[in-house]
DNA sequence: CAGATTCATGACAGTTGCGTGACAAAAACG
DNA sequence: CGTTTTTGTCACGCAACTGTCATGAATCTG
């Protein structure tokens, strides 16, 4: 799921936005302030920044510049304001685009999506670890203690669906929704292929470490 | 120097267009339909592309889509309409941004260096290496191991494509959208063109060390 | 403790995915 | 216009994968 971090220090407007973002799909979280946005994103990086220009504080464009100082994120400016000197200000402090409020969300989800195609493909691939175990779902490729591991498109589908919700307990009927596309089916087939993924990925697959069963739950990964 | 191409029906306003580019350092040049655009940029690429929405002929999403389908040229929009429907359509199509006539030209300048500061951190090394394997895309010259290898329009262009998303899996499906602009097709069809490509990439075909399978994912590209 | 659940695992047959060679249509070339 | 090259389609065969089942172990329940 895409992140999505907004700074707006008028609390309505930041609501609004909010939710109007998670209706589209996005995580969205946000901050009153510059200073509150900052430390937000240095806590729990967001795949994109929406900031407005006038805030309390710490300003809009000195607040980009310092985003900017240490990280590529794409970073959007939604701002009443519709002044030329404040657009090419706020583009020229690092600012990828610049909308004006009020905005369509259909319009602002699409100037995301185009932000981020662009920001990915410069992006090296991502990988998640689990201790000895890393994956690596855009390169199709999963390693454990650093040596790769084949595995079938089956094994590689279960594997990521748990890897998204690390730690967390997924049932059968999840699972064979999820990976399987089945709305139903047996129960026995995830053990199956739970099976198997562990003879690939555990060290002692008949002691997982980290592809753990929870009786009557289902299965987690964990770290 | 950078160029600029502006692809618009009305006189009066790709003039003004151009003239104001080129007063900001630009070189600039026009083009008064999609079809003549399209044909200026294949003999003489621009670093940015301005278009018009609404052409005679080839209408305006179409000519994005054509231009995105074998180039990665930064495209902005310019149009009268202010409509969310159709900036949305629009940033699908391939553009990455949008701005409302009349626009200041301070304003387009600065988005253009917005656009070209990411598009820059995003394009591919003119040559990539791979091992034995050497990839020069704009010489359209491939290597193995020093030697040139004669390659197809075909295979180059898929070699291409793969390179650029080095590291990562790309479906059968992706590949035929992005190599040969099908939207449905045959996906053996790949699969034959990765066999011919390989033939001459690799120096055992049979065990493909750089054009690897990924059974059920796709194919990918690797050191 | 006995019976009932729940899960792990090995075996197996049917299915799928992929590589390859052959061939005709289409395009490029001279 | 004929020749050569490239492209897309097809069919075949092998290897790998999938899903089902049976069996037995582990765990829960009363």
């Amino acid at each position: 799921m895409t992140a999505v971090l907004v700074i707006e220090d008028d609390d309505r407007i930041r609501l609004a936005l909010l939710l109007a973002l998670e209706e589209e799909g996005y995580a969205a979280y946000g901050a009153a302030s510059a200073e509150e946005g900052l430390r937000r994103h240095q806590q729990e990086p967001a795949d994109n920044i929406l900031v407005d220009l006038m805030l309390p504080g710490l300003d809009g464009f000195e607040c980009i510049r310092q985003l900017r100082r240490d990280d590529d994120v794409p970073i959007v400016v939604v701002s009443a304001r519709d002044d030329t000197h404040d657009i090419v200000a706020a583009l020229e402090a690092g600012a990828d685009d610049y909308v004006i409020k009020p905005v369509a969300i259909k319009e602002l989800s699409a100037r995301l999506r185009a932000l981020r195609r662009r920001a990915r493909a410069a992006s090296p691939v991502s990988v998640q670890v689990f201790g000895d175990l890393e994956i690596s779902a855009e390169a199709g490729e999963v390693r454990v203690s650093g040596r790769p591991v084949a595995l079938t498109r089956t094994e590689f589908r279960l594997l990521c669906e748990l890897a998204l919700h690390a730690g967390k307990v997924l049932s059968r009927q999840q699972l064979l929704q999820r990976v399987w596309g089945y709305d139903t089916g047996d129960e026995r087939l995830v053990d199956v292929h739970v099976g198997r993924l562990r003879q690939k990925i555990e060290q002692d697959p008949a002691n997982p470490r980290h592809l753990v069963t929870l009786r009557g739950l289902g299965y987690k990964l964990q770290r």
